[in-house]
DNA sequence: CTGAGTTACGTTAGCACTTACGTAACCGCT
DNA sequence: AGCGGTTACGTAAGTGCTAACGTAACTCAG
């Protein structure tokens, strides 16, 4: 190719031609998975899912665009559908942008396709081993040979027939744990100092001290986190339940609870209670229907100003529709003290 | 930066932001440069210029766009006075776009602004180690805080008030001596076997043979080769005299054949000839102008086919106004045999 | 020699951005 | 209260490409 010869100088036009690909292999994906869903869409798209409502010069920033692009975007997603405009109230200026319901629940069924994307990505970039002009031209093989596109659907196969796994704290998984919740809060309430400690120090400041971190695995990605801190002996408290944007529905978060509760009773512990907030609706359902019961009064003493929920677990209480495999590891009922 | 956030996935965009940053900081260097060339127009520019008159197809595929978006450069290329074109005498659908004389002045002036951009971005993909990530996470770096600029700009200036400088054999620049004298002989010829030959095996069939390489070189940056070929006990060929296109016009063809004669007599040679063409009308002034005169014969069992002049190097014929820092090097004068 | 297929390449419409500009709202200062 | 400066963001126009189409010229099998 005689752009290859001219090495660093005809860079650009290399980097574009490898971005539309890029992009087109995207779509490619989108397409197979059934999502009517463009990749040029992605980056705000993926903004509002992960931080929530925002306003375009906020998403423009962020990006790495300007701001007209976030603005006749948001124009034609609001015409699809997508997404929706709220004035603000404090500043007439401003509109937050909000996913719908509807663009929400599809966002939250992709996370095996871009989980497939990253892979076939990163794949083809670690091949050109070296020098950027090396990733590069391993990169232009593999989207001219078909290789990215393949490995990308193959990905989403894996993706999709994989099972999620419970898996106990690993040390190299601790990234994951503080990524996911930090998501997760920045999304629903702020980060607060309690939580940046935990979430860094996991190891320290919940395992050395006799607590459990689960996480729910699907092919080896970490898609949701579960922790047991031990509040004394006996007690503990059911913290730091997230799942990843875009691997909702899968039943991650249940899997993760169940697994939670049967290492409580393996423990032997004898009180399990948990922090929550009135705004997470379909979380409480998910812990009512596995067995915890509102406390009428807020804990005292609750180290979180987002916590407006009390709840302890009464394994009595539990739904009884509970899937059988849930319960499979040994079951040693303990009674509350 | 959120798109970091996102590892693999937003690659598209990223690779589409740096093309784009890429694109603008070329365009300052040949603003800087005086040049009103945009940086958009390289690939089709640099290909007219090193491989000669090509169809609008033929560019394009070299390039890896589409027929349009060349036929549209093209277009407005025309307009600007950049090329012309001219109907394919055997072929009515088809016109050679060429450039005009005044595009290729000053593409030919260009070298050293490619050199900078090139050393630039060269600089900027090293400096991320590892993965190509990393590579673009520098490269963005780079670009926000005007360091690739400001390299380029510094690279610039740098090249522009190096000396031409003549160096002997290197093995680790033979690979350049390949590269300019094919890019030269595709352009004004064709690659005949003799010369793949000598090309790809220089040390072992020009030098072990008794024969000089000499290169051209600014800044370490080679760009102009010739050689002397050893005939016979005292008979040199002078050949493979090339320069590279962007650094024509600085005075390297006439400091590297200068040289070539400096050391044919300092080899004691009796008899130094060169084989070229009609069609290369400034190289032939060159040669007459330092004492090389025509024969009337063709030189009998030529290797070349191209080869329709033949030139023997007569030391009385030199003009004077050779500068007098080109006999430098202890002049032995030695009679013909 | 004819017509089907191929090739060269111009044109058009569209896309994803950009820069440039305009307007309304807000902020801080006198 | 008023006024310059800033901010939010929409609109217009331009750019560099692409996909899709059209047309004329060429090629070659029957």
């Amino acid at each position: 190719m005689f752009l290859h010869s001219q090495a660093e100088l005809a860079l650009g036009s290399r980097f574009k031609a490898i971005s539309e690909s890029l992009y087109a292999a995207a779509n490619a994906a989108y397409r197979d998975a059934g999502a009517d869903i463009d990749a040029h869409w992605f980056p705000v798209l993926r903004y509002l899912h992960v931080k929530g409502p925002a306003t375009v010069t906020e998403i423009a920033a962020a990006i790495g665009q300007t701001h007209p692009a976030v603005s006749q975007l948001a124009a034609k997603l609001r015409k699809g559908g997508w997404i929706t405009r709220r004035a603000d109230a404090s500043d007439a200026r401003r509109g937050m942008l909000e996913l719908t319901a509807d663009a929400e629940r599809k966002l939250d069924k992709l996370g095996p396709v871009w989980c497939a994307i990253r892979r076939g990505a990163r794949a083809a970039a670690l091949r050109g081993q070296g020098s950027l002009i090396d990733a590069l031209t391993s990169f232009e093989n593999d989207i001219a040979s078909g290789r990215l596109a393949a490995e990308i659907a193959h990905e989403r196969e894996r993706v999709l027939a994989a099972p999620i796994e419970i898996h106990p704290f690993r040390e190299e998984w601790a990234v994951h744990f503080d990524r996911i919740n930090t998501e997760w809060l920045e999304r629903w309430f702020v980060v607060e100092p309690v939580d940046r400690e935990t979430l860094s120090n996991a190891k320290k400041l919940v395992i050395d001290r006799g607590g459990r971190i689960l996480f729910a695995a699907l092919d080896g990605e970490v898609i949701g986190t579960c922790a047991l801190l031990k509040e004394a002996p006996g007690v503990y408290e059911l913290s730091k339940m997230a799942v990843e944007t875009g691997f909702r529905g899968l039943g991650a978060g249940r899997r993760l609870l169940e697994a939670a509760i049967a290492e409580f009773e393996r423990l032997g512990g004898t009180t399990l209670f948990l922090e929550s907030s009135k705004r997470l609706g379909p979380a409480l359902r998910l812990y009512e229907s596995l067995g915890f019961v509102h406390h009428p009064a807020p804990r005292p003493g609750s180290h979180y100003a987002r916590a407006d929920v009390y709840m302890v677990y009464e394994p009595e209480k539990r739904a009884s529709r509970t899937p059988a495999r849930a319960r499979e590891p040994a079951l040693r009922v303990v009674e509350r003290g």
